[in-house]
DNA sequence: TTGTACGCGTTATCAA
DNA sequence: TTGATAACGCGTACAA
């Protein structure tokens, strides 16, 4: 499989190709590079010689010379493992084959210098680069740090955070408001919001999709009992302890993700209230928790691979125009799904 | 706080370090690379001078230089997302402040390709090492791949998979026997297992250390009810719903992982078995759904963050052996923990 | 203990 | 359209 004229067991480099095809390094360089003003014959040539030789040109070397690395740099500080997993998964099928790799880097944003480290980071390895995911994304100075420092970004959230060349976005606002419509179609009137952390603009994205559900319906704001989560599970146990002693109880929940969902199902449970016949629940996420509840968790589905995949044409296309030019406009929105499992029924009576 | 001097916008190189201190371009890459054959006033001159300019050495140059580039691959074909995660941030604690990156690259084990391509990719990339997760981290000709590269490699296993040097494990084993005879101590006596996939030395060590605990409580294994899973949820509720059915029911039940007791789980609740007062459960992972389930489900946990640790250092050691050499001897075994949750209840009576 | 000259494999410049 | 030659920034013989 490997080049048949490898003399000495090492690579070969662009000079064997060069010597084999009887023209110069930059005539190779050229053929790699898919520089238009070639004669045919030559790179027919060219690209003979490296078959034969199973020339594959050296990141290490290109990087220097170009000085930039071909690497995609994935940003994130995100709780929800099963997201950036699967995030993953969208940009390695967009580089798949490529000469591109991708790195993974974990931020700690409640740290002071994360701004610096993340700068530091950039200078040092000169990413192509920087794919940002919610919430850190949300941060217009680490935009503005990859801007500083020439690299490229795009930064996935909620709703857009940027232009359409620089971000990709779901539509919280809207799914969770058909999300809710279904509670109310299930008659219920009397609803608890658990709201994800301040400041998070999903937190916000959610509340005001669940607001124009209520407000569609004619069901008052003031009527509504609200409780503050960080989107973690204790966060949610709290909250749907302190929604499930109100009187009248709330016989619908929406949590503004679904590890708080899964939290308000516990508070529930430990004080006997049946789910989904005493209190209907909806989350946010489609985590891996979600189905595996008991009752299954409906909840509302990013598309999250497709993201990955969107996200990482858009950083690569400017720099890589062969990747698949004839392919369709890239989105900027990419829908979220309501998922109907089982913790929706109708309102008690 | 960038170098004062950088007179042109440009970074700093080892050049105008060289300059500034008055000596030469090796001199200056003694200090970088912490020759010991070099006079303190000659060092602090030097020092002096890279912090005067901020000068970070070009990680894409040294890798040109040193044919390798600073790179740690995560291989794996892990399903566990929160597996992969934990074991990035252990990672991630070893490598933090160095000029290491941690390049994430999953894999397909079920493709014809798998092995070419990661060999590949090693040779394009050249990276410092690999981390190799399970279930891939069991293949040997994977190993052997590394090492044709030259590319050093740790892997990570449920039970030694390597020689010390080369691997970190868990000791599922043990831990199972441990889990399994919490269930004997609270009376339980008819037992159901649910295998993970065949082939996978997880599944048959979770099995071994199973059948363990049943030789050494007297229980005959003729008594067991065994069926097999494939780690995946669905596997699971099909297990569950075929270890219901038999006559007499067991009460208790091992599931080789979290994913497939949750499935139990869901069988159980689809029968109206209560769980734990008609049916224990224990699972394998300590995976987030684990604590999110009611009841909070009895579980494994791998130390997946130390190990992560642990491996890079193995891995990264002989490379850098400035990094922390007062430290302790790196252990192969880390062992796991059984956490004892709410889904194991006496045998019912 | 320090410096000189060259190599690493690619791209860029600019002339042919 | 092509080629000779010089970067790119660092490491290593080998000499001093």
């Amino acid at each position: 499989m490997r080049g048949s004229t490898g003399a000495k067991g090492e690579a070969p480099t662009i000079n064997d190709v060069a010597a084999l095809a009887g023209v110069s390094k930059k005539t190779v360089s050229r053929v790699i590079n898919k520089s238009p003003l070639l004669t045919e014959p030559t790179r027919k040539k060219v690209e003979a010689a490296i078959v034969e030789l199973g020339f594959v040109p050296n990141p290490q070397a290109r990087a220097l010379a170009l000085r930039r690395n071909f690497l995609i740099v994935l940003l994130h500080d995100n709780p929800n493992a099963q997201t950036v997993q699967n995030f993953q998964k969208g940009v390695l099928q967009t580089i798949g084959d490529s000469d591109l790799a991708l790195v993974v880097r974990p931020v700690d944003r409640t740290s002071d210098g994360m701004l610096e480290d993340v700068r530091a980071f950039l200078e040092k390895h000169r990413p192509l680069g920087v794919l940002l995911l919610p919430p850190i994304s949300e941060r217009d100075d680490l935009a503005e740090v990859c801007r500083a420092c020439g690299v490229e970004y795009v930064r996935v959230g909620s709703a857009p955070l940027d232009d359409e060349a620089h971000c990709v976005a779901s539509n919280d606002r809207e799914v969770v408001r058909e999300a809710c419509k279904a509670l109310i179609a299930a008659g219920h009137r009397r609803f608890g919001f658990v709201r994800g952390p301040a400041g998070f603009r999903s937190a916000l994205e959610r509340e005001e999709g669940f607001r124009d559900a209520m407000n569609g319906a004619g069901v008052a704001i003031d009527d509504v009992l609200f409780a503050q989560g960080n989107y973690r599970f204790d966060s949610g146990i709290a909250a749907g302890n302190q929604l499930l002693l109100a009187t009248p109880r709330p016989t619908a929940i929406f949590a503004s993700n679904d590890e708080m969902a899964a939290g308000v199902m516990h508070a529930a449970k430990a004080r006997g209230i049946d789910v989904p016949d005493d209190l209907s629940i909806v989350g946010f996420d489609d985590s891996p928790t979600a189905s595996h509840l008991w009752p299954p968790l409906s909840t509302v589905r990013w598309p999250i691979v497709e993201m990955g995949r969107v996200a990482a044409r858009k950083l690569v296309e400017r720099y890589l125009p062969d990747i698949d030019d004839d392919e369709k406009e890239l989105p900027t929105r990419l829908p979220s799904t309501f998922i109907d499992r089982g913790s929706i029924a109708p309102r008690p009576d």
